[in-house]
DNA sequence: ACCCGTGCTGTTAGCGGTAACATTAGCGCA
DNA sequence: TGCGCTAATGTTACCGCTAACAGCACGGGT
């Protein structure tokens, strides 16, 4: 109340008052701000001059509850601090750019519980459609996707039943692959450094997925290395460092990401270790960072940017008429890099 | 309409179907879902059972219309792929987490004609107040940022005039303070290296300043180099090797990013040059990703946490009462990491 | 002349909640 | 016994906007 502020706004502006500014009924003043019905050039002249100096700003909340629509569209992610979500996101955001809505984001920190309120307090705003990494989520969550009545797009994954629709990988069969690529080339005694969150449903997929493609060809996992927290790209020099030391006839390290896998690459080649020549390297998610690394981390493409534009399209899709969950599924390219032996 | 969904939904629940069920009135529901006003135990037991068992989720829309109370927060940051923004992002969410407001997220991509929109759309959502990084917006954008009669923080600088709060640090003296380390080490052929982007406002701020400390010492930038797009690692290592091939005697790299620097130096380790003897780096920010690099680079802790939540204490602490715009300055520490001499 | 379509504008009735006030029952106490 | 008080619940009037329909002037076809 003390600062002044020009045109003093005691109260915010509504419909009426640029109706009353511009002679006009409110009715009108609505059809013009909407470009809706038809209205003469002089009077929408009139309108939009009136509100433009009266510096209106429209009232979504009335208006949506007025015309039972909502541009926003829920995307929940377990999280910003890894590059994965931000670029799907960037996907997602290109994609509804022209198509009216507009995406909220809500972070769940690979909390079920978190998701379920998340989930809760976006569909409480009666959103046109949800975008939401992975297929597991707790059963409440799952009843009130199910039954909000809106296109809801599961992503990332695609190994498990979706409640609606689902765009994503087989992280299952991408562990796999990179299993089968890694034998090819000769590695026999390999090793796995991941995260331990438990509630990483992709990474453990990969590792399922790896382990039995190691299994058809009679191997087992070496040795196995599991973090939390902090910065990755420490994490991954620290754990390429200890499970060196401790089984130093080790040959393939496979990490979750990336990330650490970046940290043990570098930790490698600190070292003098010849690679891909006595060690072997890959990480999965294909991140722009790795491009300038030292030496090109071998890594599997998520199609993170794919994913998000995907899931938009069939949200956006929906929202103008079909009706009917789909599964798309994409396929991750490996990218061998410099670091896995050729041939 | 071909899917089954459990319990048909075909038509969305409201207070009413609640209502209906428990055998009370709407708005003996509304109290008991919000635990506001005295009801008894009895019915406060059988509506919330109702409205379980139905998977009732209220509608945000018409409570908010209703009760003129939003518990969003708008945030509008320049770009989520860098890992400033999204830091400054989790300061603001730990802060607001238990004051129920929520932050909604709107992302520019440092263009001021977006930013507009997203102000303009955001504040069409009557939000509790808006946090908005930087100083520099268009008239337009401060006229509806004044005129909304809500808190506005602007965050990241204070290198300006805030329309409302400002929670931040001088980049211009952090620029300043740079050079001053910089010079004191001993180091005289001086060369910048950062983005282009003509938006980047505190970038630029930075590089005013430092350029003024320089001048105070008698120096000018020995040389410099500009990037847009693209990894920014491998920005980083390229802009490095062509500084370098076409300015030999170049004694120190300051970089406008801690990931350009963090590419520069490990293309100065790969090429076996002395540093920090023959050539120091600094960049800026204190990302945790430098934690795992063969060493330390110089940079500066931008604060973004603590930046994030200050900004979100301020719209949570008006959103209670207290009017008025308040500056708020931090500091940035030096962290001289390995990569400048000592003294 | 009549009717009907078309272009423009206004009127009415909500959307699904909540603030504020009204109502009722039950109780203690003078 | 009757008053005032509190606890528990209901009633009414919106919040600011838009869907749906109504009104009206004008013009052209028949």
């Amino acid at each position: 109340m003390t600062r002044p502020t020009s045109s003093d706004p005691k109260r915010t502006l509504t419909l009426r008052d640029v109706s009353e500014a511009s002679g006009v009924s409110e009715m009108t003043v609505s059809r013009v701000l909407r470009n809706r019905g038809d209205v003469s050039v002089a009077t929408r002249e009139r309108v939009l001059e009136a509100a433009r100096s009266l510096g209106y700003v429209p009232n979504k909340i009335a208006g949506a509850l007025a015309s039972q629509r909502v541009n926003l569209v829920g995307v929940i992610i377990p999280s910003l601090s890894n590059m994965v979500f931000p670029e799907v996101l960037a996907g997602i955001s290109d994609t509804l750019e022209d198509t009216g809505l507009q995406p909220v984001v809500g972070v769940t920190n690979y909390s079920p519980e978190r998701e379920e309120t998340v989930i809760y307090e976006m569909l409480s705003w009666r959103p046109s459609g949800m975008i939401v990494a992975g297929l597991e989520h707790s059963e409440a969550s799952r009843a009130m996707l199910a039954q909000a009545g809106i296109p809801i797009v599961e992503i990332m994954d695609i190994d498990g039943e979706a409640v609606d629709s689902a765009v994503g990988i087989s992280h299952y069969r991408a562990g796999r692959q990179m299993a089968e690529a890694i034998i090819a080339a000769g590695y026999r005694r390999i090793a796995f450094l991941g995260t331990m969150m438990p509630h990483d449903h992709r990474a453990r997929k990969r590792l399922k997925g790896f382990e039995e493609a190691l299994a058809k060809a009679g191997l087992t996992l070496a040795d196995s290395e599991f973090y939390s927290g902090g910065s990755a790209l420490l994490k991954g020099r620290e754990m390429t460092e200890a499970i060196l030391k401790r089984s130093p006839d080790i040959d393939f390290l496979y990490y979750s990401n990336d990330m650490i896998g970046a940290g043990g690459l570098l930790y490698c080649l600190a070292q003098g270790i010849d690679v891909p020549g006595k060690i072997g390297l890959a990480g999965f998610n294909g991140v722009e960072l790795l491009d300038g690394l030292p030496r090109r981390l071998a890594t599997m493409d998520a199609c993170r940017l794919e994913i998000g534009r995907r899931a938009a399209q069939i949200i956006a899709g929906k929202h103008e008429g079909t009706i009917g969950g789909e599964v798309i599924e994409l396929f991750p390219t490996l990218e061998p890099g410099d670091t896995i032996r050729k041939g």
